[in-house]
DNA sequence: CTCGGTCAGTAATGCAGGTTACACTTTGCG
DNA sequence: CGCAAAGTGTAACCTGCATTACTGACCGAG
């Protein structure tokens, strides 16, 4: 167990930028080792659920992490999407709670668990930790704003079309079925289905089963921008 | 000048819980009134616009503030209202932006303006401010959360509903005219009017002019849950 | 007192997207 | 191989809110 953690710590401190811990030395990098807990969850897998009382705090080290909404009739609405060095969960501590939200893995993730105590004793003794967290925290609350003012002012092309240029790469977007596009536009499957119809109809995107290409990235920009 | 600043911060520290400055010692307050900037907005006023260059970054010290954006018709939406000790502004420092957002004074307000090194230095040499920013910042991401499912899931009355209740003081909302209600939920003002008829005809509110009387504060409740 | 501006009520029209109901195809698994 | 489940296509109907177009009431300033 303990050289899986081992393991996971050298990998996240080669991976590319942002590493949370980055300029943290090996024996600081023990110290948080020792009051944290690392986890696994495959794909699919709920990190948390609403009820759930623990008063935990994840920090996503690798893979991916929706967090979403149901309604009352049962219709989800993805509310974020998560990646690496990302922190999230219910942590009344520094006001940030899950609410009724879910927290679901989207890919095999790697999580580290930890409490209250220990972030706040962690964010003094590593001032520039606190700077790092903040930033996510400020990309997160640009995202929502983002996401309420498509849901508010868009149509619905538009925001498929926006949500396409954001998952794309390579002019490629492979592994979203209608289903997941529709639930992180919280709209219907088949409202979905009709919005990337029309994509398609007018030739900017060609689809596939769980694959849509970009035929005409351009167009596709000034439709996302209505 | 000087004991205008003093007596705000004597003012502040007197208010309920959560000044940002609250246990720093007069000599370190100095030093943060050394390196940032107070100014008084009037109501109405704006605090920024995009396209605005400045990097600056602001605290709420008191009054009150509202974030919105406009859709290319001209529909407002305001996406935040933040209340005394809340930062916001152009801050690429800490992730976080205005983007095409506009800031205004929605009361006579007090900010603290300062720069992005300064708040870094800060944030270093006192972690507790870092703990009561990101506090903060917890509390925004979840607000524009919450809004972004009412709007996704809710209809119209759950919502004017739910302002209500947040906005109510002894059952009393005052100062709102319909527009801003339809402002804050995204829609139209006349949308906004048939909604708040709909809840006096059912007897759950009195209206007046920028005036809102909550009759059944429990019925008001179980409409905004759906 | 009067004028202009803000605030509020109302009503008609139209369309986007919610909602329901299927049919068909592909994939993965036993 | 065969079946159930997941993914996709379509169509019809209906509701909620956008959008337009007014009217009258009130309020503050001159």
């Amino acid at each position: 167990m303990k050289s899986k953690i081992e393991r996971q710590s050298e990998a996240a401190s080669q991976l590319p930028p942002p590493d949370l811990f980055r300029d943290f030395s090996p024996d600081e990098m023990a110290l948080v080792e020792g009051m944290t807990t690392v986890q696994r969850y495959a794909k699919r897998r709920l990190l948390y659920t609403p009820g759930e009382t623990g008063e935990a705090l994840f920090l996503l080290r690798e893979g991916a992490v929706q967090i979403y909404r149901l309604s009352s009739e049962g219709r989800k609405l993805v509310i974020a999407h998560l990646l690496p060095y990302s922190f999230f969960g219910e942590m009344s501590c520094i006001g940030q709670g899950m609410y009724d939200a879910f927290a679901e893995a989207t890919e095999d993730s790697i999580v580290i668990t930890m409490n209250c105590a220990d972030l706040e004793r962690l964010l003094i003794s590593k001032p520039q930790v606190a700077l790092r967290i903040l930033e996510a925290f400020g990309k997160r609350v640009i995202e929502a704003e983002q996401q309420l003012e498509d849901i508010a002012f868009k149509g619905l092309v538009a925001r498929i079309a926006s949500l396409l240029l954001r998952e794309a790469e390579d002019d490629e977007v492979k592994g979203l079925a209608h289903r997941d596009i529709a639930e992180r536009l919280g709209v219907y499957r088949e409202t979905a289905t009709n919005g990337l119809n029309e994509l398609k109809s007018a030739g900017i995107i060609v689809i596939g089963r769980k694959r849509i290409s970009i035929v005409d990235r351009e167009r596709l920009a000034r439709v996302a921008g209505e």
